[in-house]
DNA sequence: AACAAGATGAGAATTCTCCTGGTTGAGGAT
DNA sequence: ATCCTCAACCAGGAGAATTCTCATCTTGTT
């Protein structure tokens, strides 16, 4: 697998560098836009992660140009904390997926993993009772109807399930949603527990508690 | 098993490799980032846990260089909490975890013992006859139904499983229970024994005193 | 028998969880 | 711009569960 990083801010492109060749995939990192320009010219990838703000080409203008030229890659982009519209604009020019500075590397590498699954045709669904997530999506559903979860506690909720039946720690869970910057409280935590019990038990999923480590998503059984 | 400890502050590395130690693995404890460097080329190590500031050669550099010989190599990174964004973006690369200061000694080597466990391969899962224990999962369960024990007294049992048949010395048994600093009465372990004999005696599992010495998880037969 | 070691039940001390409510900040609507 | 809504996060206190000690009783050893 092999993909084009485009970032200007070269601490911040070794550092997805060599996290994203950690796991295994080919990287080529590039610092500008006429330099990824050439790159998705001259190279076949199988995704793009980029950086809108760039140096001689911009970001929007290298996605358009992708496109133009009938190109599917997937192409992930990543825009700052307040570049509100960026994103908009980024979807319509035919972005595949976006996440905005600063960002969890784990969430990275979940929402890669994500688009080469969709490219590749694979669906990826977490099923548990009448609960479903569709990972790919973002999406999940009860019974078949969709229910509205925020980003926070979709990201426990698939945690939980996919270790349904076993044990997640409380700061493990904390680990997982923070930002690399800072971490949140456990306290924070619970809350979303607290937020996803009101949400599930009504179906008959339930979370245990399990006092001093952590929660456990229990089996699904019919009432 | 053989830890590589790599922490500048004195009494925080005297303190851990003494932990580490009483906990069974082979401690080689340095204090700056070249002797880390020197002793990863030189010897094969089971795990490293790395502190990321340090004098001569930065954590992450030594990270670095170990990933770049291909070593894989589990490594548990420690960084300050307040050791803001500088290192705690490059942290999570190539680590195969981190903590942030202070934590929990008990956190700490659970987090070893869970590296040790996946670099191994697989999940680890004790069995003693309808007995079954999940240790990456915390999940007890008899006959296949999930049963309840607390923190401490799955912690004795991993220890009587993990050596059924012997007899485990009371002293060991109190020093995987105890915290950081304060050590805990003989008699609580006795009290542990007790919880532990009155959810397993039904089942035909029996823990035996050695008077004088310590328990024994007997070698279990039907009844 | 006399002493030491262990078992046991009860409860105090400690730790953890749950939940309410409030602050902040982003994004959308007016 | 300004207001509004909603998500994210944290603080704090009531309540719950666990941990651990203590006092007492039982068992084992010499």
């Amino acid at each position: 697998m092999r993909i084009l990083l485009v970032e200007d801010d070269s601490a911040l492109r070794d550092t997805l560098s060599q996290a994203l060749r950690l796991a295994g995939y080919g990287v080529d990192p590039v610092s500008d836009g006429r330099a990824a320009d050439n790159a998705l010219a001259a190279n076949i990838y199988d995704l793009v992660v980029l950086d809108l703000g760039l140096p001689y080409l911009d970001g929007m203008t290298v996605l358009r140009r992708l496109r133009d030229r009938k190109n599917r890659t997937p192409v992930l982009v990543l825009t700052a904390r307040d570049g509100i519209n960026e994103r908009v604009q980024g979807l319509k020019t035919g972005a595949d997926d976006y996440l905005t500075k600063p960002f969890a590397l784990p969430e990275l590498e979940a929402r890669i993993e994500a688009l080469l699954r969709r490219a590749a045709g694979g669906q990826v669904r977490l099923t548990h009772g009448p609960l479903e997530f569709d990972l790919d999506g973002h999406v999940v559903s009860i019974n078949g109807e969709p229910a509205h979860f925020s980003v926070r506690e979709m990201m426990v909720l698939e945690v939980l399930m996919q270790r349904a039946g076993q044990v997640v720690i409380k700061t493990r869970l904390a680990q997982k949603i923070s930002n690399w910057d800072d971490e949140i409280g456990v306290n924070t935590i619970e809350v979303y527990i607290h937020r996803l019990r009101k949400k599930l038990e009504p179906w008959g999923i339930r979370i245990r508690t399990i006092h001093g480590l952590g929660y456990l998503l229990e089996p699904y059984a019919k009432i």
